[in-house]
DNA sequence: ACACCACAGGCGAACGTTCGCCTGGATTCA
DNA sequence: TGAATCCAGGCGAACGTTCGCCTGTGGTGT
């Protein structure tokens, strides 16, 4: 095995023509049982396997799917991300395919870096995650016309495929659950406006609070970045509020927010829960070892990954099958952040 | 730009011959200015780009970089391994390679791939992690004479090329700063014996235990896995231990097993920090914002990423430079937990 | 004026596949 | 028995590069 077999030394060995072996290995060609026999063979005992640098330079193909994903901020985690990219990596095996990783770069640079991973011929397909709106990476590849498919809502024109997960849904759930427990005033700790994903699961807020009859004070509405002092401000902020205004439950976009703001809660003296219920986002796999254990929304990340790839090779393919665009429900997980709450005594009055 | 451009295309637009277009990109031919001139023209009016499959074909190289990595456990998370890995995506990229991912498979299964990936030409070499004793993953490549770089010791023959964070160094440093801050009974929750992460880490907790001079209780050796029901058990068990045998301070494997132990020693009514400190490891991001902040050991795993693509790549290009094995160092990061120790009655009384 | 050399640039081949068409011998049918 | 049919298998070409060698021209030294 000091040098790689290829298809003509297979071929000699079997006494065929090499083109003939390629065929055979293929089943594109009805050969004699015995002339496959010797085919098969001297393949095994040569150890011979294809070359896909080869066949992909013929085929003008390399059965390689690109993954653009944004290097995270020092510090910041984000284990929807860690799933997904397992579940694609997974999935795309499946189909023959491999996942080629590169970070995302700025401005004109990434359109150039996109550009010449298509156009040298290193991937077939993209997946990208972590769309916002009127992300420049859609125009960028639809003009390149390469497959593409988004872990996020597209809204370009025309459509591209994607897979999402509908947050609303999961806020939604989680602002019932509140009512549920007796809660009127449910604040919510939303990210700037220019965040789609944002925007979308406060969308599932203002219709829950709607759906339950109850009024929304502009002061329940704070947004902020993806960190633990946002939540922490926030929630301070919401704690001088005068009692009959303060919000009893915060629903928020991201654990770490969550933590934040159990911590203003607990260093003003009060209980997480017993006092002002808290919800997270991502049930992070430490949201469940937290004190209290913090109810979260959960995200299918792998079924996500799995549609997405899914959606990818099927364009690759050729099939320009239906409904390219899928929408998986988050789902709430209920532990103590939001359980065990007692009213004050002014609000027991008033019910 | 309905078709690639080519060679050829670039040749016919600049009249020359096409090889010479191709010489002329790579700075391997001297030509007239004038020539030179029409070729660059004919490249950025066709924005030409080589495809990279055919050059590999040629040059019988991929250009790209197999990582191998274990599908995590559902609900255990590394950062330190997600750290890395963004680490050697954009360590390779300035290189020219790129990453290719894949999942590692079981026992023979698992040696195909490895196999399949090297033979196909799909990879030009390895980057691993997770290293354990006798890994069958090193022989395998060994055997295929392919470049590889582990993140992780490795004990081969002949020796193979590796990256490795001193986790001894960290522990070490921990019982320091534990024995500063007036703890005499320190416990290590460990890995099982056959993880030589944790065995090198261990290491460095009897080392420091020796060197101040402290004996070592076998109680306070405990030996589990990497989850959050190993910590809060272990210490569980620490606590049932008579006053004048149990520890006062205990060193983990893994933040989250610190967070189990942290849990058990809080339901008991004491205190983190003042009655029983806690380390972790890893420094996982949400360390410092645990209640309270978890003091824990960090490794410096984009470092680690950027040695293993700066060895590979020395050795893709051929360069038998000398060290190829690389240890960096853990470091303390000093929080909450490990603070404001308080002995108790009967220690004070001792001292 | 002749041999020599440097150098710009061309040309054929090779990398390992896949694809489409061709060939020649055996089989079938009238 | 002759022509039409079938099928196993061969052959040349192509994918887009890179590499090594060859050629022709202009300049230089004697």
């Amino acid at each position: 095995m000091s040098r790689k077999a290829t298809l003509k030394d297979v071929a000699r060995r079997a006494g065929v023509s090499y083109q003939t072996v390629s065929k055979v290995l293929r089943d594109q060609m009805r050969v004699s049982p015995e002339v496959r026999e010797r085919i098969t063979a001297a393949v095994a005992e040569l150890g011979y396997r294809p070359n896909v640098v080869a066949r992909n330079l013929r085929a003008k193909t390399s059965h390689l799917i690109g993954y653009s994903w944004q290097p995270d901020r020092q510090g910041y985690f984000n284990p929807i991300l860690e799933e997904f990219e397992q579940s694609i990596v997974c999935a795309a095996e499946e189909f023959g395919y491999h996942i080629l990783l590169f970070p995302q770069g700025e401005g004109a640079e990434q359109a150039e870096t996109y550009r010449d991973l298509v156009i040298t011929g290193r991937v077939d397909g993209f997946i990208l995650s972590g769309i916002e709106y009127h992300d420049p990476r859609i125009p960028i590849l639809q003009r390149l016309q390469v497959p593409l498919v988004a872990f996020g809502r597209t809204e370009s024109d025309p459509p591209s495929a994607y897979v999402d997960v509908d947050g609303g849904i999961g806020v939604q759930q989680a602002v019932e659950h509140l009512v549920a427990q007796g809660h009127r005033r449910i604040a919510a700790l939303a990210w700037p406006e220019y965040s789609r994903v944002g925007n979308e699961r406060l969308a599932g807020y203002f219709q829950a609070m709607a759906a339950a009859g109850l009024p929304v004070d502009p002061a329940w509405i704070v947004r902020g970045e993806s960190d633990y002092n946002y939540g922490y401000m926030a929630m301070q902020q919401f704690l001088a509020l005068p009692p009959a205004q303060r919000p009893t439950a915060v629903v928020t976009m991201l654990d770490l927010i969550a933590i934040g703001a159990m911590r203003a809660i607990e260093e003003r003296g009060m209980t997480v829960g017993r006092d002002i219920a808290v919800i997270g986002f991502d049930d992070t796999p430490v949201a469940r070892y937290l004190k209290p254990a913090l109810t979260s929304i959960s995200q299918p990340a792998w079924e996500v990954g799995q549609h997405v790839v899914r959606l990818l090779v099927s364009q690759l393919s050729g099939e320009t099958t239906g409904c390219q665009q899928i929408l998986l429900p988050s789902k709430l997980v209920i532990r103590e952040s939001s359980l065990g709450y007692q009213p004050a005594e002014q609000e027991r009055a008033h019910v």
